[in-house]
DNA sequence: CCTTGAACCTATAGTTACTGTAGCTCTTAT
DNA sequence: ATAAGAGCTACAGTAACTATAGGTTCAAGG
């Protein structure tokens, strides 16, 4: 077990970059380590530990304000689980929402690249689906529930 | 048939926002259009027409570059359809990887919610399940390609 | 004709969650 | 001793808007 890790290292067990470890550390999100004498920041696994929980809410979709929440919960363990519970269920209905929109999206896409096989542009369905209000009545048009982005997991 | 439509009534007919229309002016996406002699800008039904057509892409998910590019073949009707056939079926695919992602998320937030039943966050599987790595062993990892984020349909 | 209030104008800053760059300093290996 | 590579700060940039401030124009009512 290394204690002792520069920000690198920490990084790169955490799955993300050190752009971003310093950038969470900025917004309070992580907790400023101590430095080395050449103010270089020294962190131990409770860095990763923290930084793997971030980075699995981020891919779960939630925002950094939720995860936020959800930090503050974990630092009080003898409060009732029901706040957490309750994050992640409108995360749930997020993304069920988004689900659904993707799905209206495919057949719409599609049903696009079905109608558009070679062919002139003027002619072609992938402008014209797009171009025109009455050919796409599906319901995607309450897509696009505002979301977090999701993380580029890199 | 209305001609002469304000930039309230165009952004109203298309479904957006009055600054997002003029934002799309500014980076190119829609000409600038003719002013009054009050400066004011006057729009006529094509700009309902494409405007409507960059909302319903921006649903379906296509970043404003695609769109640029959709716009710029449409302006040339006798190109062949091979090009926005492959816009449409490059995000096709981003589709296809988004609803994996988003239904694999579903599960793990079902499992954590269903583990969470009143209790202690000390014992709280959604805490848990964000912290450690081994507890989320499902594809959720490869999660969240880099594709637009979504536009929030208003 | 004058006023009121909504809608318009420009310019700029803020949003989210980072990512990239410039120009340094520090550490580590040879 | 030196050179590569990693780290440091600070700031700019990204996408795609959204919001604000502070001013102008337009349409309707009195």
């Amino acid at each position: 077990m290394s204690r002792d890790l520069t920000i690198g290292r920490v990084a790169e067990a955490a799955g993300c970059k050190v752009q971003t470890v310093r950038y969470y550390e900025q917004i309070g999100l992580i907790p400023a380590p101590p430095r080395t004498s050449g103010n270089q920041r020294v962190y131990d696994e409770t860095a990763v530990h923290r930084l793997t929980f971030i980075r699995h809410a981020r891919e779960l979709g939630f925002p950094l304000q939720a995860i936020r929440d959800l930090i503050s919960l974990s630092d009080h363990p003898d409060q009732s689980c029901a706040a957490a519970d309750g994050i992640a269920k409108a995360q749930l209905g997020e993304v069920n929402r988004r689900i659904q929109s993707l799905i209206a999206l495919r057949h719409e896409l599609e049903h696009m690249i079905e109608q558009c096989k070679g062919g002139k542009i003027k002619d072609c369905r992938v402008i014209e689906v797009l171009s025109d209000h009455t050919l796409c009545e599906t319901d995607a048009h309450d897509a696009a529930a505002p979301m977090a982005q999701p993380p580029s997991a890199g």
